[in-house]
DNA sequence: CACGACATGATACACCTTGTCTCATGTGAG
DNA sequence: CTCACATGAGACAAGGTGTATCATGTCGTG
């Protein structure tokens, strides 16, 4: 991995931040080579020599917009503060541009083994993060649960994506205390 | 509304199959007003006739596939057995074709009215048939809970919607039994 | 600073897809 | 059988794709 130039980390830092634009204006088919070049106002062919393929743009977009915040482990005392700031943050990341992201991601990768990739690492790294902190609690003596951590990530996590995702419902903070309590029997 | 003609019917009928197994296949991208027609043995012009625009031919295949099996109201005694059918229909639709179908949906009807229709429509549907059967099972003493049906169906969807449609992972009948119970509490 | 390496802009090219049109031919309902 | 209408076949302009070339611009290094 050589370090990019600072003229390549400009102009490809120009060229995302066009495409990002395009895709949240106008959807994935709005991404093309020619029409982010118009926007990024630089010349097509180098949009070609960076991402010689669409799609490589497009994951680019995806994995730099979607990857950083979504599931950062949140500071706090207790495991169950902890475990709700982290539901909260995704719930906050699931509506709004993020969303849209990742249901594209989603879409994507089932014909797309780049989009496959990146889906992976994030749903993964989210599930990682929900994982620690279940077992922290569980160590700390916060928490009490039988049932495997990747269970209950999927009973708090699952009720949040689907009302957000599927439903277009909001998720406010006592829906979210309620299921915590619910699922953990706090 | 007038009832199309044979010839109509038929022509429809073969370009959507060919449409169809061009999604399962290569993916949203490769259904194309040529493609489409090439793969069906019709004149391109016949397939901009009946899909001026190619979302609506998209839009078409989806609300025909993904729409009819998703929740279809399981017969059987107790009202867990009946969620518990419903569940497990349901599981079954979101890994493979009909699961592809309906992540599109997801992604599409960011930028899309049309899609938002049909994402709408299928959900609504989906939603209703649960809440259906929880209310049902409230009223013939089956089940005795204190929040609205809407979130206990988040709870149930939820976690079966996560595991298959985010981490790829699989959904078995204990993981449904389990889930109903704790959920339900029986 | 000056040089050299390399990234970019500009342009050209052949090829493909799109959307629309026209007209001859085929098909089915009455 | 006949006529309305759906389809097939092909033409067309407009515009997007992918690649190549070369002059110009920008940066890192000696």
């Amino acid at each position: 991995m050589t370090v990019p130039n600072r003229q390549v980390r400009r102009t490809r830092a120009r060229v995302l931040e066009a495409a990002h634009r395009l895709l949240a204006d106008e959807g994935p088919d709005a991404v093309t080579h020619l029409r982010v070049a118009e926007a990024a106002d630089v010349a097509r062919a180098t949009v070609y020599r960076h991402w010689p393929d669409r799609i490589d743009l497009l994951v680019d977009l995806l994995e730099s917009g979607a990857s950083p915040p979504v599931f950062e482990p949140p500071p706090g005392d207790d495991a169950r503060a902890r475990i709700l700031a982290a539901l909260g943050r995704a719930s906050n990341n699931f509506d709004g541009e993020l969303g849209r992201s990742l249901r594209l991601l989603l879409a994507r990768a089932d014909w797309d083994e780049r989009f496959a990739h990146a889906k992976a690492a994030i749903t993964g790294a989210g599930r990682a993060v929900l994982v620690g902190l279940l077992e922290e609690g569980r160590r700390s003596g916060d928490l009490v649960f039988e049932e495997t951590p990747e269970v209950l990530v999927d009973r708090l996590l699952g009720p949040i994506v689907v009302r957000s995702l599927l439903f277009d419902d909001p998720v406010d903070e006592p829906y979210l205390e309620s299921l915590v309590d619910a699922i953990l029997g706090t």
